[in-house]
DNA sequence: AATATTTCCGTGTACGAACACGAAAATACT
DNA sequence: AGTATTTTCGTGTTCGTACACGGAAATATT
């Protein structure tokens, strides 16, 4: 049961060291015959490599890059992950590797092809990368699978085999916890409204995702349905945002409103100047504007996605992949966290 | 800014490895005046020696020690902090450790002190502790001390300045949570009762801060304070705790309950049997039969205590500080999550 | 002064894997 | 057959630290 090195399988088949290593490395320079009872071997006793040996010895460079949004104007949201980012630099730091980050414009697929187009892919070992154009995404992915690099996806997800591993939410789901929570706060018989506060719903596939999740909970449950309204709002002008918001307040009964998004800070400062503390305001992240309205209590829950935790275990699991042939989860699913003044403080930073 | 290295150190100060090596690890052999002039270059270069090899190198033996109430009939919270224990002990397999479980009866003080007495202080190098007895456990602190053995607290907090570090959730906040979220579910003016389902409350400190924090809770927000009543049960019979809970409930308008420790499934069976599906039910810790009524709607909201995590973080500090000397944060306070049904598989196990 | 004892410090090996280098064996080519 | 080339494999060094061992220097003892 004590651990096999690579030593004791060289042992066993009467070769060296370097040998066993050639194989488990697919280095070549290995006889066929040899090789394969070395395989066999390294099965047999389910040789696992000791991490801290491998990472000591590990020699090599490694370079990642990272293709993400560029940090616009007002979404913030993008700032997060750059922490994960940094500490993953931080964890990494025993090893030669570099990680570049390579920004393209959320809103502008040209910019984003472009970008692309002129990647040094042979210079670079994996990419972690957070997509937005579903078509121009997949490829890029065409081309980083015949340049035989490897990526890892973070924040949104892309139904695609080459992809390595996604590091993310299941938007789904936190629609139907988003939804549990605002069912449960308030009466029966009042409204809700499903608020989607994005420059181009059509971009973000898990918007969508928490939309139908938000509301096949109320399908699934005490039948608000008839109560629940759907409202798509691409300006970004607060004077616009106020006087339909103000217009939906006058027309319906709202008791709830989720915003599917991180702006969820915007309905909330509508909210805190129209003085109306007594609707229920679901929404996502822990942007600084959002924590402030939380600890006033206007937005009363938020969903983390954890976008910090999404880079950093994205990075790693891309460095173990390329340093280590170590393949991750093809899934790596965070918790979807509720998060509310109360206990915000162990979730911060 | 790159990494200084012993050998470094050494060959500033024009001595050898070991020398280095020696002061380090405080091995002695070494004349004062050398000690001082390395630890000075040790400061200034900053020198943090690699995890990594280290780890390697360490031959040592460690033999670690938990020391836990024994698993009795239903408390059957005590089984989960086994399998943190069961993967620090895979997380840690690379060295020689070994992790031995001392069980105690937490109903019977005698039994607890019997078992400290023939400890075998000089063959264990750490122990992992859970307090029940406050005063009998700071002197079994004492006894550690005198022995030189160090303490790592988990579950429950003694304030002691011995402890080396404490592995737990901030009981206080966590009622505090438990109270927002019976608040916002409910409307004014009902009854909200605190349950208390120990066999004896006093043995609790982290029992009565939940309950605490609970009631600040409401003493900050919303007038609901005559309104709230807490109910002592140390029977465990279940019997007599459906007949005490259907005298309250035909006494008071109770919308929510609060059940302040794991035994939150009694009273959800009794709601259950009883069939009122309209009362508030929050409790702690994700016991499978808490699952199952959390599941049925019978439990809103369940706090984890994360005690996998308590033990595993705690065992691994613990050896890290024996192995490394490596000094844990003084307290490592958990996240307070906060479980629905919706979001349950993201948090099991 | 010679020997014993203590204090102080340097050397060497081990940990397990990665990888460079070069040697031996096998094969190809003239 | 002799040389060149390729395939196959073994040796040795490296990563940074831990620790055993033993040697030299300083001090004490007779």
């Amino acid at each position: 049961m004590s651990k096999v090195r690579i030593k004791d399988i060289a042992e066993i088949a009467n070769v060296s060291i370097g040998t066993v290593d050639r194989v488990i490395h697919n280095r070549g320079e290995v006889s066929q015959e040899t090789r394969e009872r070395i395989q066999k071997l390294l099965k047999e006793h389910s040789y696992k490599p000791d991490i801290l040996a491998s990472s000591l010895a590990l020699k090599r460079q490694i370079n990642l890059a990272v293709v993400m949004p560029r940090l616009v104007n007002e979404h913030a949201f993008w700032k997060l992950p750059l922490s994960g980012i940094n500490k993953a630099l931080e964890e990494l730091s025993h090893y030669k590797i570099s990680i570049k980050t390579y920004y393209f414009d959320q809103f502008n697929t040209d910019d984003f092809v472009h970008r692309v187009k002129n990647f040094p892919y042979n210079n670079i070992h994996g990419i972690l990368f957070a997509p937005v154009f579903q078509e121009e995404s997949i490829a890029f992915l065409r081309r980083c699978e015949k340049e035989k690099v490897p990526v890892v996806l973070f924040n949104s997800l892309l139904d695609d085999p080459y992809v390595k591993s996604f590091v993310g939410q299941d938007a789904y789901h936190s629609g139907y916890v988003a939804a549990k929570l605002i069912n449960y706060g308030i009466e029966p018989k009042r409204d809700v409204a499903i608020i989607n506060l994005s420059a181009r719903k059509e971009h973000y596939a898990h918007i969508i995702s928490r939309e139908k999740g938000f509301r096949s909970y109320f399908e699934e449950h005490s039948g608000r349905l008839n109560h629940l309204l759907t409202i798509d709002l691409h300006s970004v002008d607060d004077q616009k945002l106020h006087s339909r918001l103000n217009e939906i307040c006058s027309n319906y009964d709202l008791a709830g409103i989720f915003v599917t998004n991180s702006r969820v800070y915007k309905v909330a400062g509508f909210l805190a100047a129209r003085g109306s503390m007594n609707v229920r305001l679901v929404g996502y992240d822990l942007l600084p504007e959002s924590i402030d309205y939380l600890k006033r209590d206007y937005i009363d829950f938020l969903i983390s996605q954890k976008p910090e935790e999404q880079s950093f275990r994205g990075l790693v699991s891309l460095f173990n992949l390329v340093a280590f042939n170590r393949e991750p989860d093809e899934k790596q699913l965070l918790p979807i966290d509720i998060i509310t003044r109360e206990n915000l403080r162990y979730y911060k930073q």
